[in-house]
RNA sequence: GCCGGUGUGGUGGAAUGGCAGACGCGACGGACUCAAAAUCCGUUGGUAGCGAUACCGUGUCGGUUCAAGUCCGACCACCGGCACCA
């Protein structure tokens, strides 16, 4: 009766349709039930489609969402649409298509493929920021942000993509060159929208520590923050009342510094214009500066530039002497005071400088040979032509000066980020307009919440323009309105938001997506928030990840959500390469579509490959053979209906240890992740089912509840068939029996100086002692030690026994 | 340079300090078949041996231990992130 093969192409769409129809998955607010919040980073609907990748961190955490909604949870394991942003606007110029346009049948694509590989979302909380419903919220967010001093507009050198045309955060900026296209990066001072990610870089910093994040997310979110601790310290300006102040991090070596260095765009220049001597060459300099791009400028970090400023001199506040100025382009304006006091002797940059002009090196350290090479100091260092430091080892010598330069109001300590402000404007059409109007009485003029949203206008052309002005500039009855606040002639803002606005908060929206009235409930929120797990890619660490915590850290500050932090847990999977170990690409014909393997393996196969495939975290390439074998390993499976005797409800004898043990591991392997172990674990239970020939029921049972939240299809219809009560969607998570994990006997390994020898059935609870005191009397035993003196005997219970003979 | 990660068969990868190579892929041999596919059974780290077996083997070199892929020290290679950040 059970003969018919295993059909996944008549299965899955059945269950599919069940669980819709079901509302399986809808999630509900049952303050009596614990809930929990698992989140995948919703996709961008791309026109390629689904990508392999999607699945691999959808699947990881549907099967915690199906195991949670086992074990009496409200689960809530919602998706969405990230759906603004370049490549859709770039494809919509190239057709002539709108891009909500184009937004709409990709999202269709996208629904369709994730509902065909069987995930547990709750569809009915779909968002889209694409939505003017959506980013009402967004806008309404960026209006607080803006309301509490966040928000600013600022003159700013930015990075400008050629290709894209179009601003880009600090971010987006890969080695020089452009996150998405890889195109030139070049510096233009533009008037940007910025946000104030700066104010909270000891918070995101702090609040690290109190979640749970993969170890590397931490460390990258650290290193991008990038604290430093120091002192400031003002050098007076011989002749003048004028003081410049630089950032160090090594105080103790003020007594070595032999010189100062400031930016190209420092305004000490300008401002001392007159007393310069050699102005010209002076701001020469600077235009070169100012004309090399940010590739330029660090592709030339060899050799190192700079122009005296003669007739400026400085005071080294330690030591009293004179000390020459230089401008140079290896010290930036944006960090620190854009200022530095150099100290050739124990600084290799400094080095290099002094050493390319002649200037003097001084040792303040003790050690090395400073005329030959820099030297930052040994663990025994300690300071010397240092004046009152002298003889102190030099981390000593760090907290001594800066308490004399406090004492003395020469300086202060202080800490320095390298996190630089969010670069929020874009020059493009598709993105959330930003909710601002410029009046030339009034300056800059929020909207108020009831005009929200301010939808984008609907029109024809939305091409980028060179001249970096935002293609919403040229639509004059958009732009040009009356002034909210006098009535008189006004203008829109027209740059838009950057791609990482709406996901910044789309978590929060989740919670409740249909709410008119607040971007969510405050119920919603306390009863959801805060996300439980959150899977998502390594490439958001320092964009999404960061910029979200900032958002939620700033709506806990006015009192909008619970708790600081929105994500309780992070981790992260590694990509799926081509087959040939390549990064999947169109360009590189190595792409494996989903849809294809749905057609020939089925959902259940492929979601259970991408788990078995190798540990999570890590890259792997795709093996269409390992795909191909697990579904040999589903076929397998399908066929234990014939073999199985299901009135039998308790475990086969023979099966009941390793079955108990694989309830264990699978449950303890997928809490960790190790999705590719729990797989291996079942296969090993189904290879001991098949060599034993027949199962019971209870066998079976065990096995597909075990196996179901990574093929649930399967699973449902095999324990349908079988006419197991109830939808195995709500069966209560297997829970295994203490007395059931050993065997009566288990084999130990019988070593002679750590190697085996023999083995021995023994019982798994012999003791150690009894172990070490018994076992070598033993015959066989015996016998492998013949003739050797036994000098000692180590027992491991279950384990081995080793025997060291001379 | 700094931070993080990874080195194990032909291959993807397993292994709380306790029998290295689980599980899968591939390969080889066999059964079934007119034949193939599918399925099933067996073999599969290397070297030597007909064989039982022996020796070698987790990037390199050393150390700790009865016992090291695992711990410690020094290095090598590769991958990812940051980087003229004072």
């Amino acid at each position: 009766m059970h003969s018919a093969q295993y059909n996944p192409k008549t299965i899955e769409p059945k269950w599919q349709a069940i669980w819709e129809e079901k509302q399986a998955f809808k999630a509900v607010l049952d303050p009596g039930k614990p809930k929990y919040y698992c989140l995948i980073e919703f996709p961008y609907p791309s026109g390629a489609g689904l990508h392999v990748g999607h699945p691999r961190s959808n699947t990881a955490l549907d099967i915690i969402a199906r195991k949670r909604w086992m074990e009496g949870h409200n689960v809530l394991y919602p998706i969405g649409w990230d759906a603004f942003g370049l490549p859709t606007e770039n494809y919509a110029i190239a057709n002539h298509i709108h891009p909500a346009r184009v937004t709409m049948d990709n999202i269709s694509q996208f629904r369709r493929q994730l509902k065909r590989l069987g995930f547990s979302f709750d569809y009915s909380r779909e968002v889209d920021t694409t939505d003017p419903k959506y980013y009402k919220w967004t806008q309404w967010i960026f209006l607080k942000l803006y309301e509490h001093g966040l928000a600013y507009k600022a003159q700013m050198p930015i990075n400008w993509c050629v290709s894209c045309k179009i601003g880009l955060a600090n971010e987006e900026v890969v080695g020089g060159a452009c996150e998405r296209c890889g195109g030139e990066v070049v510096r233009r001072v533009k008037s940007q929208w910025m946000l104030k990610i700066t104010d909270y870089a000891q918070k995101l910093l702090d609040g690290l520590e109190t979640v749970d994040f993969i170890d590397r997310v931490k460390a990258q979110q650290r290193n991008w923050i990038g604290r430093s601790e120091g002192c400031e310290v003002d050098f007076a300006i011989q002749g003048t009342d004028r003081k410049l102040r630089v950032f160090t991090t090594r105080p103790d070596t003020l007594f070595g510094a032999t010189y100062m260095v400031i930016s190209p765009e420092h305004p000490l220049i300008d401002a001392e214009e007159n007393r310069i001597g050699n102005l010209e060459e002076v701001r020469d300099y600077r235009e070169q500066a100012a004309h090399k791009s940010d590739f330029e400028r660090t592709e030339m970090q060899k050799d190192k530039t700079g122009v005296q400023l003669k007739g400026l001199f400085a005071i080294n506040p330690a030591t009293g002497g004179e000390i020459p100025l230089w401008v140079s382009d290896y010290v930036l304006m944006s960090y620190g005071t854009g200022a530095i006091m150099a100290v050739p002797g124990h600084d290799e940059r400094d080095w290099a400088f002094a050493k390319a002009f002649g200037l003097p090196i001084v040792q303040v350290i003790s050690g090395g040979d400073v005329q030959e090479a820099p030297y930052v100091g040994s663990e025994d260092s300690v300071c010397v032509n240092s004046g009152f430091l002298n003889g102190l080892p030099w981390q000593e010598a760090q907290q001594v000066m800066a308490d004399y330069l406090e004492r003395e109001g020469l300086g202060k300590r202080k800490v320095n980020y390298k996190l630089r402000d969010w670069v929020f404007s874009r020059q493009r059409y598709w993105g959330e307009p930003i909710p601002i109007i410029h009046c030339p009485h009034c300056g800059t003029v929020p909207l108020a919440e009831k005009d929200l949203p301010l939808t984008l206008p609907d029109v024809a052309h939305y091409e980028p323009t060179d001249s970096g002005e935002s293609p919403l500039a040229a639509i004059t009855d958009w732009v040009n309105v009356p002034c909210p606040n006098c009535g008189g002639p006004a203008r829109r803002e027209t740059d838009t938001m950057p791609q990482w606005a709406g996901s910044s908060w789309y978590f929060l929206r989740y919670c409740d997506p249909h709410n008119d009235e607040a971007f969510a409930s405050r119920e919603a929120l306390d009863y959801w928030m805060p996300v439980d797990w959150y899977n998502g890619g390594m490439e958001h660490t320092t964009l999404h990840l960061l910029y979200s915590r900032f958002w939620h850290l700033f709506l806990h500050d006015i009192g909008l959500v619970k708790a600081p932090e929105p994500y309780q847990k992070r981790t992260s999977h590694g990509m799926i390469l081509g087959e040939n170990g390549e990064k999947m690409s169109k360009s590189r014909g190595n792409v494996i579509n989903p849809d294809v393997l749905v057609d020939e393996i089925g959902a259940d196969a492929f979601r259970l490959y991408e788990m078995f495939m190798g540990a999570f975290d890590q890259a792997i390439p795709w093996s269409m053979n390992g795909a191909r074998g697990c579904r040999r390993f589903l076929d397998r499976v399908w066929r234990l209906q014939e073999v199985v005797d299901r009135s039998n409800h308790a475990l086969s004898p023979n099966l009941k240890v390793l079955v108990n043990q694989s309830i264990r591991k699978v449950g303890d392997d997928y809490e960790r992740m190790k999705y590719n172990t729990a797989i291996a674990q079942m296969m090993a239970l189904v290879n001991a089912f098949c060599d034993q020939g027949s199962i019971t029921g209870g066998d079976l049972k065990a096995l597909l509840l075990l196996l179901y939240p990574v093929a649930p299809h399967i699973c449902a219809e095999i324990w349908e068939t079988l006419g197991f009560p109830g939808f195995i969607h709500r069966q209560p998570w297997p829970s295994f029996d203490e007395n059931f994990l050993v065997a009566d006997l288990v084999e130990i390994a019988v070593q002679v100086n750590g190697k085996v020898r023999e083995r021995l059935m023994v019982s798994p609870d012999m003791d150690k002692q009894t172990g070490e005191e018994t076992l070598p009397q033993l015959p066989e035993v015996q016998a492998l030690i013949r003739g050797k003196k036994l000098v000692k005997c180590v027992f491991v219970p279950g384990r081995l026994l080793n025997l060291v003979v001379k």
